[in-house]
DNA sequence: TCCCAGGTCCTAC
DNA sequence: GTAGGACCTGGG
């Protein structure tokens, strides 16, 4: 992969796979604009990126003087998880032939290390949402509480909103994005963090369960309208806690039809399918070790290629 | 028009 | 500790 800003081109490691990687479930802030080359626009940060297979363009930035992005190699590199090595992780892996199936079906699919406010408001959002709903909200948060970028075909890019924007926002103007009833969960997160009493950033130090419970409103009453679930894509997603396994309706069935076999004292596939989250997840992150988040990614990938398959939609 | 969505909260038992 | 209902709203 390279790098290009204003001319200059710099590498990254292969492999790697843009629609994969963007069109996972992972971030809601990509669109493909030539899928015939694998090319995809999105705005990280303070930044507009054009990224192909191998290849990472600066389209545009904010004009904001303070950019807190810091350098932008080093930022690319980071929200690539450039330390991670798609080959040792697959190697890290049991013997599983679904396992090995999926990753086939969806090499190069990269773990991003993603702003962990954005992505934890993000995955608010996500809550009893479908993919192309959760999209319309963020963008629609951004266009109302984000800094605007630069102007292109379909519209402007714009920054996602700080902490201190959704503080200040009103019920009647959340509302107006379409997040419904979860405009007093993301109000009272964006209140914690721009008061300073949640630090997401310094949870980063932290291990994964201390990290975790941090972020799961029951234990940390820091947050509100964090479970389980979405504290797990947030520690994956932008933590880079790589053994998070988040567990979602499709990943339930997928353990339900092809893992049944780690639950010895479960008679049944309804017992099975009835299981606490967290015996499940305990369970998998258990066979799959450091990066059970990446095998969760690549059977979610799975699934949602054979529903894709059902209902006669090609795969991205 | 209706169902359902990459869940969480709250209440009741 | 856990089962079950409520929750806004838009996409399919």
């Amino acid at each position: 992969m390279q790098i290009e800003t204003s001319g200059a081109v710099t590498s990254l490691e292969l492999p790697f796979n843009p629609s994969f990687t963007f069109d996972c479930g992972q971030t809601f802030r990509w669109r493909p604009v030539d899928l015939d080359r694998n090319v995809w626009v999105g705005t990280v940060g303070e930044y507009v990126l054009e990224v192909s297979q191998n290849n990472v363009k600066l389209i545009s930035q904010t004009r904001d003087k303070n950019n807190a992005s810091g350098n932008f190699i080093e930022f690319v590199q980071k929200y690539f998880s450039h330390c991670d090595k798609l080959e040792e992780i697959y190697s890290s892996f049991p013997e599983d032939p679904f396992l090995e199936d999926a990753i086939n079906r969806s090499y190069g699919l990269k773990i991003l290390t993603q702003d962990p406010w954005e992505c934890l408001i993000s995955f608010v959002c996500s809550i009893n949402k479908n993919i192309p709903s959760i999209k319309t909200i963020i963008r629609n948060l951004s266009l109302r509480f984000g800094r605007a970028i630069v102007k292109d075909s379909d519209g402007r890019f714009h920054t996602f909103p700080r902490p201190t924007d959704l503080a200040r926002a009103t019920e009647k103007e959340l509302l107006e994005t379409g997040i419904g009833f979860r405009w007093r969960y993301i109000k009272f997160i964006a209140e914690k963090v721009s008061s300073g009493e949640l630090d997401l950033e310094s949870l980063r130090a932290l291990d994964f369960n201390q990290a975790r419970n941090h972020l799961i409103s029951r234990i940390s009453r820091k947050t509100f309208g964090v479970g389980p679930k979405v504290a797990d894509c947030t520690l994956l997603f932008s933590l880079h806690k790589t053994e998070a396994f988040p567990i979602d309706v499709w990943i339930r069935r997928c353990v339900v039809k092809n893992y049944s076999n780690l639950f010895v004292s479960q008679s049944n596939q309804t017992k099975i399918a009835h299981l606490t989250y967290e015996k499940m997840s305990t369970s998998m992150r258990e066979r799959f070790g450091k990066y059970a988040g990446y095998a969760q990614q690549y059977m979610y990938m799975s699934m949602l290629t054979e529903r894709r398959i059902i209902r006669g939609k090609a795969p991205a």
